[in-house]
DNA sequence: GATAATCGTATTTTT
DNA sequence: TACGATTATC
C-alpha cells in the first residue's frame, strides 16, 4: 500500500495503537485498557482494511449497545463512507434469522420478547403447573432460564444437573417457556443468540454463507460477551479467520448477565495462533488519577497484567473525603460542584457515580435544593412505559397473529368488557381445537358458545383487529399505521384524569418515532420496526454534557468520561456491595465477586479526567434501617502517593482495611440480619492533637488515641499523616 | 372491573 | 423508607 494512504490512516497514532491498526490477517486481540483509545483503532482498522481492499460489505462490526453500534457506524461513515455493518450482537442475529429462521419452523414474522413479555409468560406458567410464587419467584426463574440459554443448555440439560426441587421445576418451567415461545412465534433475546447457534450448527450452507460475508469480524467489549455470543464470533470468524476482539478484561462488570472471563482470557487458546497487542497509554486521565485506579485493579488476581501510563500531568491529586451520613455526603458534593463552576463560568462535566440507584435520591434533593441542574440516568426505557407496551402490543399482534402475550394484554385494553373469565374459556377452547388464541377470538363458531355478551364484547374486538390489520396491510407507511391504532382503539380516550395528559405526549412521542424510523429505514416496514423498538432501548439517546451534572450507577457509567467524577458511597455493604460478595463467596472473603466489584471501582475511577473524588459516609439507609457502613476496602488500597484523605473516619472506620466482620444476631430475630447497632454520631473533627508531627513520633488523637506516625506527605497547606494507631489493625492515613 | 389495602422486597441492566 | 405487585373488597 503506497505510503501516503498509510500515513493517514496512522496519523496520530501511537506505536501499539498503529501496530494494532495495521495488523494484517489471523486472529488479533486487543487488550484496550481504559481510555487507550480504542474506539479509534476499531474505526482506523476499519478504514486499513477498506484500503487493502476488503470490500466495506465484507466487514462485520460488532458492539454491545445501540448507542455504541451508531457512535461507531458514525466515525465509520466519516473515515471510508457507508457499507460496513455495525450492529449488536442481537441486532446482527434478528437480522439474519428474518432470512433464515425458516429453517428452524418459524415464521419470518416472529416477535421478539423483551424482558417483561418473558416474565408474563413464565407468571403464566407457574400459574399453570401450580408453583407458589412467593418461592418460585418468577423473576428469578426467568433469571434462571436466562443463564441456561446463555450457555447454550436446553431444558433437558438443565433437568439432568438439577441438584434441588427448585432447579427441578426450573427446568420443568424451562421447557414448557421454550415450548410456549415457539407457540407464540416469538424468540426472546436470549433466542436470537440461541437460533442462531442452532443454526449455524445444524444448516451449514446457511454458516457457510455468513462466513463468505465475513471477511472480518471486529467485535467489541469482548470481556462481556457470553457463551453464545462466543461461539457465534468462533463461527463467523471460521473461514477466513479473521478476528479482532477488543476488550479489557478489567471492565468486565456483567457476571450477572452471562458474561464469561474466559472468552476473553483464553483467547489465544480458543483462537489459535492468535496475537495479542496492549494499549497501555491512556489518554484520559491524569496521572494521579490513573495511578489510583491502576494501584486498586492490581489487587485483582485474575486479569491480564497491563501496565497503563499517560503523558499527562500529575493533576490534582485523588480526593478521598468521609462523612457521617449520605446526607451530609450529598451536601458536601454539592458544595464541591458549587466551587467548580463558580470559579471559571463554563463548567466541566461532572458525573455523580454510585453502586445502586436507590443512592440517587440524596443527590436529587440537595441538587434540587441548591438549584445544580442535574440529570439521572435514568435505564428505564421509553418502550417500558405502559402506553408505548400497549399500542406496541397492537403492533405485534398485527404482525405475528399468533403472538398470544400481545393479545392478551390488550384484548381488554381499553376496556371492552372482556374479563378473565372468557378469556379462560377462550383459551380452553383454543387448547382443545389447538389453534392460536386469536384464532378463536375470531371463530364465530367458538365464541357463539359463550354468553351473548361475551361473544358480543369478542366480536367487537375480532373487528377492530380484522380494521387494523387490513388498514396496515394497505398503509404506506408506519407512522400511518401507529396512527390508526391509536385512533381507532380510542385508547387515549381511555385513559382519564392527570394520566392523560402525560399519555398523550408519550404517544405522540412514538408517532414521532415512527416517522423518524420510516424516513431512516423506508423498507424495513412494521416489522422492522418494532423490531427496532424492542432492541433499541436507549432510543433517547442520552450523552453527557456540560450542561447538567449526570447521576449514574457505575454499570451504566462504562464507556463514558467526564471531567470530574464522584465516586460516591465507597463503603463497606456498597461498594463491594454485600450480596455480590456473599452470593459468589459464601463466608468467604470476596473471592470472584470481590474481584467484579473491584473492577466496578476501577472503572468508576477510571471515567475521570481531570479530577475525582472518592466518598463515603458512616451509615446509610438501608432497607428503611440505619446501618453502619464505613469506609470500603478499597479505599485501604489506594496509593499513598497523590491521595488526599480529608474529613475523615469515624466509628465506622473499626472496619477500615479488614475484612467484613459478621454482625451479631439477636437470639430471638428469627431471620436473617437482626437488629443491628446504631452508630454512635461521632465528632467529625479529625485533626491530631497540635505537635510535631514526623515519622516515628508519637502522637496523640482526639479520636484514635495514641499512635506512630509512619509518613508525612506535604500537600499544600495541609499535612497528610500515616499513623499507625494502637487500637487499629491497619495503619491510618489523616489529614493535618 | 376498578379501587383500596396489604404484602414483600430492595444490586447492577443491555439486548 | 418506598415502591411495585398482588390480593381483597365493593
Amino acid at each position: 500500500m503506497p505510503e501516503t494512504i498509510k500515513n493517514k490512516i496512522t496519523a496520530g497514532l501511537n506505536e501499539s495503537q498503529i501496530r494494532a491498526v495495521t495488523f494484517g490477517d489471523g486472529p488479533l486481540l486487543v487488550v484496550a485498557g481504559a481510555g487507550s483509545g480504542k474506539t479509534r483503532v476499531i474505526t482506523h482498522r476499519v478504514a486499513y482494511m477498506v484500503q487493502r481492499g476488503v470490500p466495506p460489505g465484507r466487514i462485520l462490526g460488532i458492539t454491545f449497545t445501540n448507542k455504541a453500534a451508531s457512535e461507531m457506524a458514525r466515525r465509520v461513515d466519516e473515515m471510508v463512507g457507508a457499507g460496513v455493518t455495525i450492529k449488536t450482537f442481537h441486532a446482527f442475529c434478528a437480522m439474519l434469522l428474518r432470512r433464515r429462521i425458516h429453517h428452524l419452523g418459524y415464521d419470518p414474522s416472529f416477535t421478539i420478547y423483551d424482558r417483561s413479555d418473558s416474565l408474563r409468560v413464565v407468571r403464566r406458567l407457574c400459574k399453570a403447573l401450580n408453583l407458589d410464587p412467593q418461592y418460585y419467584k418468577p423473576g428469578d426463574l426467568l433469571d434462571t432460564i436466562s443463564s441456561y440459554k446463555d450457555r447454550l443448555e436446553s431444558p433437558q440439560e438443565a433437568a439432568g444437573k438439577a441438584a434441588s426441587d427448585w432447579d427441578e421445576q426450573a427446568a420443568r418451567i424451562y421447557a414448557a417457556y421454550e415450548e410456549k415461545l415457539a407457540e407464540n412465534n416469538a424468540l426472546d433475546f436470549d433466542d436470537l443468540l440461541l437460533k442462531t447457534v442452532q443454526l449455524f450448527r445444524e444448516y451449514p450452507d446457511v454458516l457457510a454463507r455468513s462466513q463468505d460475508y465475513c471477511r472480518h469480524l471486529m467485535v467489541d467489549e469482548y470481556q462481556d460477551t457470553n457463551l453464545a455470543q462466543h461461539v457465534i464470533a468462533r463461527a463467523l470468524q471460521g473461514k477466513h479467520r479473521n478476528i479482532t476482539a477488543v476488550g479489557d478484561p478489567d471492565q468486565m462488570i456483567y457476571t450477572w448477565r452471562g458474561a464469561r472471563m474466559a472468552n476473553i482470557m483464553e483467547f489465544e487458546k480458543e483462537f489459535p495462533g492468535a496475537s495479542v497487542i496492549s494499549l497501555e497509554r491512556n489518554y484520559r486521565s491524569t496521572a494521579n488519577i490513573l495511578r489510583a485506579a491502576s494501584h486498586a485493579i492490581n489487587f485483582n488476581e485474575l486479569r491480564y497484567e497491563k501496565n497503563l501510563y499517560t503523558k499527562a500531568g500529575e493533576g490534582r491529586p485523588v480526593v478521598v473525603a468521609g462523612h457521617y451520613g449520605a446526607p451530609e455526603e450529598a451536601s458536601w458534593v454539592a458544595e464541591k460542584i458549587r466551587e467548580l463552576t463558580d470559579k471559571n463560568g463554563a463548567g466541566p462535566s461532572v458525573g455523580v457515580l454510585y453502586r445502586t440507584k436507590y443512592q440517587s435520591g440524596e443527590f436529587e434533593r440537595v441538587f434540587a435544593k441548591e438549584d445544580i441542574p442535574y440529570q439521572v440516568v435514568d435505564t428505564t426505557g421509553f418502550f417500558d412505559r405502559k402506553a408505548i407496551k400497549d399500542i406496541a402490543a397492537y403492533l405485534h399482534l398485527i404482525v405475528n397473529p399468533r403472538d398470544e402475550i400481545a393479545l392478551r394484554r390488550i384484548i381488554n385494553v381499553p376496556t371492552r368488557g372482556i374479563g378473565a373469565v372468557t378469556l379462560d374459556r377462550i383459551g380452553h377452547a383454543a387448547n382443545q381445537a389447538d389453534i392460536p388464541l386469536l384464532d378463536a377470538v375470531m371463530d364465530t363458531k367458538i365464541t357463539g358458545k359463550l354468553s351473548s355478551r361475551a361473544a358480543g364484547a369478542l366480536a367487537g374486538f375480532a373487528a377492530l383487529y380484522s380494521e387494523l390489520s387490513e388498514y396496515s396491510r394497505n398503509a404506506e407507511n408506519v407512522r400511518d399505521v401507529v396512527e390508526a391504532v391509536i385512533e381507532r382503539t380510542g385508547y387515549l380516550a381511555s385513559i382519564s384524569g392527570d394520566e392523560k395528559e402525560e399519555t398523550e405526549e408519550l404517544l405522540a412521542y412514538f408517532k414521532g418515532f415512527a416517522e423518524q424510523h420510516q424516513n431512516q429505514n423506508p423498507d424495513a416496514g412494521l416489522t422492522g420496526f418494532m423490531e427496532q423498538s424492542v432492541l433499541a432501548s436507549d432510543v433517547d439517546g442520552w450523552r453527557p454534557d456540560t450542561d447538567s451534572v449526570s447521576l449514574l450507577t457505575l454499570h451504566s457509567a462504562k464507556g463514558l468520561e467526564f471531567d470530574v467524577v464522584f465516586l460516591t458511597g465507597v463503603e463497606n455493604y456498597i461498594l463491594p456491595h454485600l450480596r455480590a460478595v456473599e452470593e459468589r463467596d459464601p463466608g468467604g472473603d470476596g473471592g470472584e465477586g470481590l474481584e467484579e466489584e473491584r473492577r466496578l471501582f476501577h472503572v468508576g475511577m477510571t471515567r475521570a479526567r481531570k479530577l475525582l473524588f472518592l466518598t463515603y459516609a458512616s451509615e446509610r439507609m438501608i432497607k428503611g434501617r440505619f446501618e453502619p457502613t464505613g469506609p470500603s476496602r478499597f479505599l485501604t488500597e489506594l496509593p499513598h502517593e497523590g491521595v488526599f484523605w480529608e474529613g475523615l473516619v469515624d466509628s465506622g472506620s473499626r472496619r477500615f482495611g479488614g475484612r467484613v466482620k459478621k454482625r451479631k444476631m439477636r437470639p430471638d430475630s428469627g431471620k436473617t440480619g437482626g437488629k443491628r447497632a446504631r452508630v454512635k454520631k461521632t465528632p467529625k473533627s479529625s485533626h491530631i492533637a497540635p505537635g510535631d508531627i514526623e515519622p516515628g513520633g508519637k502522637i496523640e488523637h482526639p479520636q484514635y488515641g495514641e499512635g506512630t506516625v509512619i509518613s508525612v506527605n506535604n500537600i499544600g497547606k495541609k499535612k497528610q499523616v500515616k499513623v499507625d494507631f494502637d487500637s487499629y489493625e491497619e495503619p491510618l492515613t489523616i489529614l493535618q
